[in-house]
DNA sequence: TTTTTTCTACCTGTTTTTAGGTATTTTAAT
DNA sequence: ATTAAAATACCTAAAAACAGGTAGAAAAAA
């Protein structure tokens, strides 16, 4: 049985040095390394073959919900296991579609985490317990998944929550408050809500501000 | 030189195995074990002596910072580094206040790690680098600390987050929506914000929804 | 028991948002 | 080159929020 070339990308040393460790008795894993930052990762995936990579959310310069596209498009055959304190439905379904074969929580057993990647490495899809729960019950407000923001609503968006006016917000862009009013109205319906309130409620759920 | 005992308690198994790792090329630390529960520790602490503690602030049973105290209650001489991903000024000086001899992010470097556990046990206090920004810098709507809601606004709050309108909360709890307008004028002035998308923002910033 | 805080409710008037549209021009994708 | 999506801007009118007060009753703290 040939050994299955691994990667380890997180933001935190610690965390990396731990799942060396554990992987390390696990005779049919190579790890070839760990990498802190997403973009570091894929230059390193550019040139060299890999099987697994164990994927954070949170990195410091890209989202690993991003980086699994990325990953996916260099190399089809690697096989990702995302790896997370987030226990929003949402980002842990967007890592799915994104083309993650698992997700588990840090806080995870360290057996779970060993079945994940048996799993995983076998081109199953494999959650942790914490996980399959999370993703069995869908919350009302989290039904129609994440609306896909254009540049502009984003931008609009960060300004209402600063407690902006439309009238400001257009001096501040060079728009019509009408122009603003429009994207307002536009995110406000995107989202499935009443009001600012709810939508600034449902963008910080949905970790978009 | 006398070997200093040491404990772990962190609720990511995976931590607390790459900080076995870590820690077991410092000849001077013997590591006498991890644990994932605030509770578990304190009773093996009842009956053991120790000179260090790495703890993380995010732990199932109690926070670590009530942990802090505790600790303190039980062994003065047991020495605290706080492991965390907080980021949020107000936790990290409650943490100092409460008897830790240092706090670091778990994304700092292993260096940064190995040279604050060598201040810890020297009885200094140490920050990772980071944390030492976020100390010297007292980020605005953090200066006057979270504003303190009676029972009242904490509930409409709440509603107003849902979206709901004055009218409709005035029906939900029996009140004039007069009144309910009052209480969200006073929402607004004590948090210091202009509206409710503002608003809703501080209190999410302030984990108070 | 007195004092303070909280909760209640109102008034006036202005500003802003929200709901229901329509419509043209850019920009991006096919 | 066409199509589709995004960004721009407008209209009307109602609903809601916001700013600036005042003020009495109830509850909690001193």
């Amino acid at each position: 049985m040939p050994e299955l070339l691994t990667a380890i990308v997180d933001d935190h040393p610690i965390v990396i040095e731990g799942l060396k460790t554990l992987l390390s008795h696990e005779t049919n894993l190579k790890i070839i390394g760990g990498f802190c930052k997403g973009e570091d990762f894929l230059s390193y995936l550019s040139g060299h073959a890999l099987d697994l990579v164990l994927l954070d959310v949170t990195l410091p310069d890209i989202s690993g919900i991003e980086l699994c596209q990325r990953i996916k498009q260099i190399s089809l055959s690697t096989s990702i296991l995302i790896l997370s304190n987030h226990t929003e439905r949402s980002i842990i379904m967007q890592a799915i579609q994104n083309g993650a074969s698992g997700y588990l929580l840090k806080n995870s057993s360290i057996e779970e985490l060993r079945h994940c990647i048996a799993e995983a490495v076998k081109g199953n899809i494999c959650y942790s317990k914490e996980v399959m729960e999370i993703i069995s019950r869908p919350s009302k407000n989290e039904l129609q998944g994440v609306p896909r923001l254009t540049r502009r609503e984003k931008e609009i968006l960060a300004l209402i929550a600063a407690g902006k006016t439309s009238q400001m917000i257009g001096q501040e862009l060079f728009l019509s408050p009408l122009t603003v009013d429009t994207h307002r109205k536009n995110l406000i319906q995107k989202f499935g809500v009443k009001n600012v309130a709810e939508l600034i409620m449902a963008a910080n759920q949905q970790q978009l501000l």
